[in-house]
DNA sequence: CTCGGAACGA
DNA sequence: TCGTTCCGAG
């Protein structure tokens, strides 16, 4: 009644630029990128009660990937009534706003199972997060093949510093892209990748370019710009993933970290963000909105949630080049036999799907996409749901391309250190989760081979892009 | 339970 | 644009 919208959020409303605790990138919430949704959406919502330990009894991540239950519908409707000042919401309203982002697909329902939905990763990151350019990522340049197992800097403090510069430990405060010096500018918000742990998870697997991909002869259709398909097993998963417990339901990815005891819990790509003293997670009111004016106040602590151990951002990226085996254990909970995904790039021969529970025969096709959510073209239109994994190599470069041209000059500043220093340390699952210090603000991107041919392929889809 | 149309509000 | 509220239908 009281509408107590402030002292019951999980997140306050805040402004544009504010940095959730639950780590979601400002651009999140797209302020800018969507005039019309000012305040939190309720599929940020939801994420964020997935984030909150203490709410997976109430809702939580179950399932395929980015899969979840609402265990007490009436609860999260209360919640969501609560921020959203609906004192009348209950979940019939909500699944209502739910349905809405079928369309979108941004969810989707996981038929056959109560109150289950599952996220469309993909979609929710892409679209928010246009100008990532996973390709550059340490993660992504450090688990092909031309490493060669190599140090690789994926699982390196520093490598996932310069990816998230912000993370807990580091209360640095720096961004992904305003910490350049370089005019930071009012965008560098949208770059920030404050964390994304399945975000930078899931690329590695499929955004080599083609160069990278080595000799597979043909390029396996994937939808997903940057390779990152949640539904695609692997997805979530990077090379250096420690094992999933036998019989585990999620991708080691959802386990940030492997010592959690409830792990039933963990499962999801942001968990790995809660800072260990927010364990409770209960105490984001306060604090966490003192001074979130915005997280790109250089310095300003960002209220991430940091993992339950520091670093365990990292978690998830252990066992290097394993992505056959992820792939293998996933393929056989949800995949079709058949699927070659052996090299975590699931090698998709598009059919592969995740759930074959689901199945939206047509859902109805992308309105036209509208929503800010929808992302310059995933061509995945056509394939909604577990289609979606299709992935066109090409597109993801393509998309790569656009990304840059979006990004226009910011480009090179706008991208996290493409090369962290290649992490003398070996990334021990554990020894991952050490502290790490602030990566080397500004490192030439070290142009090993694959990143050359990366680059050049860049600019030739670049190329193609701006001459169509 | 789930779905989606429709009207309506901010 | 993103829900919210209602509601009939499967």
């Amino acid at each position: 009644m009281d509408c107590n919208c402030v002292s019951d959020l999980l997140i306050p409303p805040v402004p544009a630029l504010w940095t959730p605790g639950i780590a979601f990138p400002d651009w999140a919430y797209k302020p800018e990128s969507s005039p019309g949704s000012r305040q939190i959406q309720l599929w940020h919502f939801i994420l964020e009660l997935l984030q909150k330990e203490e709410y997976n009894a109430v809702i939580a991540w179950q399932g395929d990937y980015g899969e979840f239950v609402i265990k007490d519908p009436d609860e999260v409707a209360r919640q969501w009534g609560l921020r959203k000042c609906k004192p009348h919401m209950n979940y019939d309203k909500l699944s209502r706003a739910l349905r809405y982002y079928y369309n979108k697909r941004i969810l989707h329902k996981t038929k056959g199972k109560r109150f289950t939905y599952k996220f469309n990763f993909s979609k929710v990151v892409l679209v928010n997060y246009p100008i990532l350019d996973m390709a550059n990522s340490p993660f992504f340049l450090a688990q092909n093949h031309f490493n060669g197992g190599s140090t690789a800097p994926d699982c390196t403090p520093e490598a996932i510093q310069s990816l998230f510069p912000r993370l807990p430990d580091s209360g640095r405060g720096t961004s992904l892209f305003d910490r350049g010096t370089a005019a930071p500018g009012p965008d560098g918000d949208k770059l920030r990748l404050d964390a994304f742990p399945f975000l930078s998870t899931g690329a590695p697997c499929y955004t080599k370019p083609p160069s990278l991909l080595g000799p597979y002869p043909r390029n396996p259709p994937f939808d997903y710009p940057w390779g990152f398909n949640p539904y695609l097993p692997g997805a979530f998963s990077l090379n250096n993933c420690p094992k999933l417990p036998p019989g585990s339901l999620y991708p080691s990815q959802f386990y940030p970290n492997p010592l959690q005891s409830s792990l039933s819990q963990l499962p999801h790509p942001f968990s790995s963000l809660l800072p260990p003293g927010e364990a409770g997670g209960g105490e984001r009111g306060a604090a966490g909105q003192t001074g979130g004016t915005n997280g790109t106040a250089g310095g300003q602590p960002v209220r991430l949630c940091l993992p339950p151990y520091p670093g365990s951002l990292l978690m998830g990226r252990t066992d290097i080049g394993n992505g056959a085996s992820l792939a293998e254990r996933e393929r056989g909970e949800a995949n079709p036999p058949g699927t070659g995904l052996s090299f975590g790039l699931a090698a998709g021969t598009g059919t592969g799907r995740q759930s074959p529970t689901e199945r939206r025969g047509g859902v109805k096709q992308d309105p036209e996409s509208d929503s800010d959510l929808e992302i310059t073209d995933l061509s995945d239109s056509s394939s909604d749901n577990e289609n979606e994994h299709d992935f066109n190599i090409r597109k993801a470069s393509s998309l790569a391309s656009r990304s840059q041209i979006v990004l226009d000059g910011k480009k090179r500043s706008a991208l996290p250190p493409v090369s962290s220093p290649p992490a003398t340390a070996a990334p021990h699952p554990l020894k991952s989760l050490m502290p790490v210090s602030p990566p080397p603000l500004s490192l030439p991107l070290s142009l090993s081979p694959s990143v050359a041919l990366h680059e050049k392929h860049r600019e030739t889809e670049t190329l193609k892009m701006i001459h169509s």
